[in-house]
DNA sequence: TTGCGGCCCATGGTATCCCATGATATCCCA
DNA sequence: TGGGATATCATGGGATACCATGGGCCGCAA
């Protein structure tokens, strides 16, 4: 949260719409999450909040009104048979909900949405650049040990190219 | 990746999609089903419901006024004889059919789509953008299912892909 | 008549709206 | 530059409106 705001206070001074930082939230009695100020912002006054369920993972996709558009032309990409391709694109259309935020800025998660990522108790939230994920934290904090552990690996080649002190250019704010 | 950026681009600019999501409903004594919220908003205030059986599948094709538009627009986009695409013309014009919602959002689904799509008990309902379906609820998992084994087997480019940026990836694994 | 479409009302459940609270961050001024 | 005033945020809970569903009644047509 803290956290979050200082990211997001670097990054909104150029690019729009953009998500970076992460979060975590309560997951309330009623099925209720506030979504970070921040992401909102991103999103934009009023617009509702488009979420689908990840074909791949247990995290939840999150975006504005444009989150399909991504995701069908990241498939649409792909060069794959047709079948594959009408089975995705349906599926992603038919996976995304629309979610609408209350007066406090949040949102209800269904019950579907829940279960795919086995929310309980906290929500963990990624930014993930043109969009951000919700997904239970201990997944997100597993996966952020395995992106540090493959740049580990491959730590000579990323020296090479540039990107040494990930962490100088990271706090540098820069975004690219 | 500029593929994705440049869709993107295109996608925002273009209507959003209008349905999305998916839904379940029961099919009662009568014959009626209430149409999700989500969706007759889409389709209007006070405006009919348009509904064909496809031509290829069990379900049932569903749609605002502009339904048989877009049907002919795909039939016509096809590379096909003519007689062919006349007779496709015809079936498509001739079984749609206008429903009209009872006051609390209901509509009668004649006999001939309910047997076209085997509907008796539950009734699925799933946004296709442009349209939506409605179709038995163990056709509609098995086309999910389908979509979810097509994304496991392109699944590593598709994440890939889906990282928008390195930067982004780069943040979300911040630690302090 | 019988069957069906249109219209109405009743009900339980859920989403939506609204207000309250405590915590934090931001701002202003001495 | 410190410290208090103010705004913003995350969270809880209550009241209300809306939704999905069941069922009754009436008129029209086969």
């Amino acid at each position: 949260m803290a956290d979050t705001a200082a990211l997001t206070r670097q990054g909104s001074a150029r690019a729009p719409s953009r998500f970076v930082g992460r979060a975590e939230a309560k997951l309330d009695a009623k099925g209720r999450v506030s979504v970070p100020a921040d992401f909102r912002k991103a999103i934009g006054e009023g617009a509702p909040l488009y979420a689908c369920a990840s074909l791949t993972d247990p995290v939840i996709e999150c975006g504005g009104d444009d989150l399909i558009d991504l995701q069908l032309g990241i498939i649409s990409a792909l060069d794959v048979y047709d079948e594959d391709r009408w089975a995705m694109e349906e599926a992603v259309t038919e996976e995304t909900q629309r979610l609408s935020f209350d007066d406090n800025g949040r949102v209800i998660l269904p019950a579907l949405l829940r279960e795919h990522a086995g929310l309980s108790g906290q929500v963990g939230f990624a930014g993930r650049g043109q969009r951000f994920l919700m997904a239970a934290p201990e997944w997100l904090a597993e996966r952020r040990g395995a992106g540090r552990a493959a740049a580990a690996r491959h730590r000579e080649t990323i020296k090479a190219r540039g990107l040494a002190s990930v962490t100088a250019q990271r706090d540098a704010g820069r975004t690219e």
